[in-house]
RNA sequence: GGAGAGAUGGCUGAGCGGCUAAAAGCAGCAGACUGUAAAUCUGCCGGUCCACGACCUACGGAGGUUCGAAUCCUCCUCUCUCCA
């Protein structure tokens, strides 16, 4: 590639690219470059919205730059300040290297692990002590941090800020400046601090870093940015048949950010496959299909994007019970068991009156009968066994023994 | 140091002596429909009890006043504002 389709190629789905003119220069002279991104120590569990970060870090793997899998392990001691969470506890070095492994195999899938590294923030954060920080800290104003949107709501709304809060953009920036980074990349919700990363390694003297951010992908709710938190994520270690019928439950509207922010597609490709959807060539069932089988791909293989597909199509299109149902033993028993309770014991409902819940609004079943009665109840003699399902897709089988 | 304001269910946020297991929205769950775990519509949405009712928890914490409190009083914890 040329510089300017190198360049056309990283700014590829980015938001804001500051400034491209910097990273011009910087690939101008030929070597490669050091991009930092940072990650939370504390979740190990890499979903789909982190992906988008990742595959542009591949991109610029891929253009022979050097690329920084950044664990904030000391930053995490002041925790994410968008979020109001008590403080969590600080995870011993064991816990780091624990997390850090995991994120390893799980990132690899996308990174390629011979030009990947991964580092610690502690390393230079720790030994800054108590002196070092505020110098640090005496490099900024508070009326710089303000900026930041999120503090200056919270502080316009009287909403608590503790003073740690506020040192965790300039720690972050400080990561940069160890690193002498080229690039820092990080969600749009980064913007600040990836600025202030800038601005720092101006006052320390350095070249400041170019700053990319990604667009934020909203979860299965179709609002709030995905988040392991928020339960509305879809992780890359999970099950293809999991991460397939995730795909298929986000709304068509969001499916075409999918596309664009997780696959491999480029801009145009997208664009043609949507347009047919819309002019009714291609039915927007079997473009959520093809999105959800490119994305089992890349994390497990094709086989398994094709098995899910098969399976899901058993499941949701035939109505049929899946291939391989969990198997539940339960105690048996002469007397009759209340099915609500053999439902919840069985986990597939929340408590007895969740169960009854459910029985009464017609999502349950057994063999494939619908349950009338919320006090029905099962033989629960040694050796019988039922087929439940509970709603669209929980299902087990039970056997009393 | 002084004077005020506030703390409600997963979240946002009403209620300000009984009709309140607590409005509304979001999220969640179920059903119908379908093209799918999309969209839309409808219902549900603390728990226990073989129960068309009974009981137990619940409105920051601990007491108190009342026949009766999320609602009133006292103290405590935490947060915010203003004055010094």
């Amino acid at each position: 590639m040329n510089l300017e389709e190198q360049l056309e190629y990283l700014g590829k789905g980015t938001v804001d690219l500051i400034e491209r003119a910097d990273l011009k220069a910087k690939i101008q002279r030929g070597k490669p470059l050091t991009i930092k991104v940072g990650f939370d120590p504390t979740a190990p569990d890499i979903h789909l919205g982190h992906t988008v970060v990742i595959r542009k870090m591949k991109h610029f793997q891929q253009l022979g730059h050097r690329v920084i899998f950044l664990i904030g392990d000391f930053t995490g001691l002041i925790g994410d300040p968008t979020g109001k969470k008590a403080t969590r506890p600080a995870l011993s070095r064991e816990e780091v290297l624990a997390n850090a492994e995991t994120y390893r195999r799980q990132v690899y899938k996308i990174l390629d692990a011979e030009k990947t590294e991964v580092r610690f923030n502690s390393e230079w954060l720790g030994a800054l002590g108590a002196e070092g920080m505020i110098r640090l800290a005496a490099k900024y104003t508070l009326a710089r941090i303000l900026e930041r949107d999120d503090f200056r709501k919270r502080f316009d709304a009287h909403q608590p800020i503790a003073i740690h809060e506020l040192l965790y953009p300039l720690a972050q920036g400080y990561d940069s400046v160890a690193l002498k980074c080229d690039v820092e990349m990080g969600g749009t919700d980064q913007l600040f601090n990836l600025l202030v990363g800038r601005d720092l390694m101006r006052e320390y003297g350095l070249e400041p870093q170019v700053v990319i951010t990604m667009p934020l992908l909203e979860g299965l709710d179709g609002v709030e940015k995905m988040s392991k938190s928020l339960g509305n994520y879809i992780g890359i270690d999970e099950e293809p048949g999991s991460i397939f019928g995730k795909i298929m439950s986000i709304s068509d509207a969001l499916m075409w950010k999918y596309y664009t922010l997780c696959t491999d597609f480029t801009p145009a490709q997208v664009d043609t496959l949507r347009a047919r959807v819309e002019a009714g060539e291609v039915h927007p069932m079997d473009a959520k299909k093809e999105l959800a089988k490119s994305i089992i791909r890349d994390f497990h293989d094709e086989a398994a994007a094709d098995a899910a597909d098969a399976e899901f199509r058993r499941v949701f299109s035939e109505r049929q019970a899946p291939t391989d149902i969990e198997e539940t033993s339960l105690p048996a028993s002469d007397e009759p068991q209340p099915l609500a309770k053999i439902i919840t014991a069985a986990g597939l409902a929340a408590s007895n009156k969740d169960a009854q819940r459910l029985i009464a609004q017609g999502g349950v079943l057994v063999d494939d009968a619908k349950v009338e009665s919320t006090r029905h109840a099962l033989d629960a003699a040694a050796g019988k066994t039922y087929l439940l399902k509970v709603g669209k897709r929980r299902f087990a089988r039970i056997t009393f023994a």
